[in-house]
DNA sequence: GATGAATGAGGATTCATTCAT
DNA sequence: CATGAATGAATCCTCATTCAT
């Protein structure tokens, strides 16, 4: 320990903090999460956590045997299973399909989209292919449910006489893409979207907007695709 | 002296050396697409590259002068060199919106999502934030062209009085999610989709067919979500 | 896994890790200054560098952030850093102009040219046109100052009357000369003196000797080159 | 002579010479001398030298079998002994002592000085550490003789009793050292000279009357230094 | 427990040299 | 003979990990 500990207290001096020990490890994760987010799993330094966490580098090897492990550390703590609330919400609402669709994009950007938290599903997206543990685990704690929330709001909409959907596990990864997408343009901009970033609740609107219409489903005969593709190269006639 | 010198060779055996220098471009730029895709920019080393098509270390430095122009040359090849022809090709097309919308998407999917290529994307949403000069060729080369071409599609279904479009900037970011989940299911598949992986017919197929009815614009009145957001946490009455 | 862990280690002998944080800068400097003036700037290997100062590789980078600080810290520790000292020793100093100048003369050499200091202007000299960087800040922290430092010397001479100089800026640059040559040959020795390494004590007192008879100015008229050139081929009449 | 002399008259047109093959060394040596004087034996590149002359890299090595031969015989080419005309010249000269001298620098620089053949002085002072038999040559065809020519001038002066001079050996030093930092001016100027190139006339016409004066010999007594060297940090009284 | 100095394997890039054509 | 494609040892620098204090 440098005598500097003991001396020099006398002028302007950044807050030597003595964090409680027992904080150190969610410290650490917070700021892994950060930078894991940030520049992506191989470009964050281990001792960038450590700085950001205010630590020094060999204390993150104290609480986290490799980077490895704090990867899935920081995975695994911030995935909370907060579907079931979720879910009790939704069925607690009695808007139409419409407004149920609206409702849970938008709460969903309020809650997890426009949240720290996104940065997961940008982090899984990015890595999991890494760590097929922890993608698995993700898998069933996120993937899953998330599906299943969005396939029930879709539901209740068919249920209720309002929807027509033809093809239920599509139209949910429709909505999924919506929101996937939302997110990624935040955390991977210029590899998306293109210039600005993208309005989310213009964007939100509108999507929920073409979905509702689209799962409508009075579109007219004659303009959807037959099933014999068109080819290619001799344009339609 | 280099130990080497001295093991691991049971005879002289001069590493062949091949003069093929017309063909050596596309193996390079071909082991490289694999490796891209598969483990990422930053975690892709060049002489795997070398290795994968054949060669030493140094010739892969012999064709392109860094590995971000190796990736670059990658890209190109694989994605931006294409956007003239897929413009070409849209322009002497003759069918309605509605197909051009389905024709786009169908003609990305076989050219581009389900081959290697696709990966591409991937790799950028994944670690752009990491090479800046890489992601503004990106967003310039791919991203920029992608945007236009889609919004030509569905401008022309607007032209023909086929298409509403309230919002077309959003509205291009609509399609443009669906493709890039769809793109992300294949390379990031656990953290996406839930067990088997999509068929993309199918999904291109209902995802279009959303749109289309999405951008007629007959919703009904009164089933759109009003101004006034409802409130998150008291469900409407 | 690397064949050395089966050779080359007749016993477990873990690397002697020691801490020794306040000396290592100065065995890096020292390692450096060495290595440099032996070898060159470009020829001198970090790793050498590690390995004399009885360090890892990884060590230099530890404290010297690239080469190219490493040498510019070699520079400061034993050129640049010591003008003010130098300078005001000159101020200090009380003798007459040719005592001033005997003496700059001797004590540059006592404390730069005689020691492996004296190799840094060999170095610079060779390879200053590789690294611009280098060059420009060699130019900066101790050619600048030390003309500057030859100047005023030479100025005071003219000051107090001693002196006659027509041409101060080529008066100091042949006071450089003479230094600059005293070093070369003790550096590229066969290259510009023949034999013997030059006795510097001599060598000193004899120009210095000299510039002072020559700045004294009292040459006899005629004794000079007139201003028409005599032919080279055919020699004065 | 290039046959494209000959040939190809009627346009501009890469003159894709077709070089008689025993003009190829010559041009090679030329090629690599200005490259090894402007950059340095290291930061030459064999494939530098190639194309600047005109020829693929292999050919260099067809020639030279090595990068250390390929110096080597640069430097032979280029040392050649032309001490023996100038010495004659010297011979039939008949002006003053000072004359000579200011007459023998003056000709030094426009006849090697300014010219390419001055890069080979750099070149050897630069580089000739690490080719000590190259160096040796060097120093008993150039080096020896130039000093011998030098210390004839001056004899010259002394023996007609225009100059008084101590020691012929530092005084020959001093002339040469005025001419080496000439020459290095041109080729390190950064790292020698501040700001703008020496201009050589003025420079001559200046160190050869400082010369002059200061072997004319009458420097005032007790302006000399003693030989009891003033202390460094007791200034004299 | 904490610290941060020390380590060393690993990766991009360069370039003298070789050799198939 | 010439060529220039191919090679791979060499070098700077990074950073996860270790360990003396």
């Amino acid at each position: 320990m440098p005598l500097s500990k003991f001396f020099c207290r006398d002028a302007a001096e950044p807050p030597k903090r003595e964090r409680r020990k027992e904080a150190r490890p969610g410290e650490l994760l917070s700021a892994a999460l950060d930078l894991f987010v940030e520049k992506g799993f191989a470009a964050t330094r281990m001792e960038e956590v450590a700085v950001r966490a205010g630590v020094s580098k060999g204390t993150v090897f104290l609480y986290f045997p490799s980077k490895d492990e704090l990867f899935k550390a920081v995975v695994r703590e911030n995935i909370s299973g907060r579907f079931a609330e979720w879910s009790a919400e939704f069925d607690a609402f009695e808007g139409s399909g419409g407004e149920a669709l609206h409702l849970a994009m938008s709460a969903w950007w309020q809650r997890v989209g426009a949240t720290k938290a996104s940065g997961i599903s940008k982090l899984m997206i990015s890595e999991g292919g890494n760590f097929p543990d922890i993608a698995e685990f993700y898998q069933r704690e996120v993937v899953q449910p998330g599906h299943e929330l969005i396939r029930r709001v879709l539901q209740r909409g068919v249920d209720r006489g309002e929807f027509q959907i033809a093809d239920m596990g599509n139209a949910v990864y429709g909505v999924i893409a919506s929101m996937i997408f939302l997110i990624l343009s935040r955390h991977a901009g210029a590899c998306l979207a293109n210039g600005e970033p993208i309005d989310a609740e213009a964007y939100i609107a509108s999507q929920s907007a073409i979905f509702l219409r689209g799962f409508c489903g009075n579109a007219l005969p004659g303009t959807l695709p037959s099933a014999s593709q068109p080819s290619l190269n001799t344009p339609a006639a």
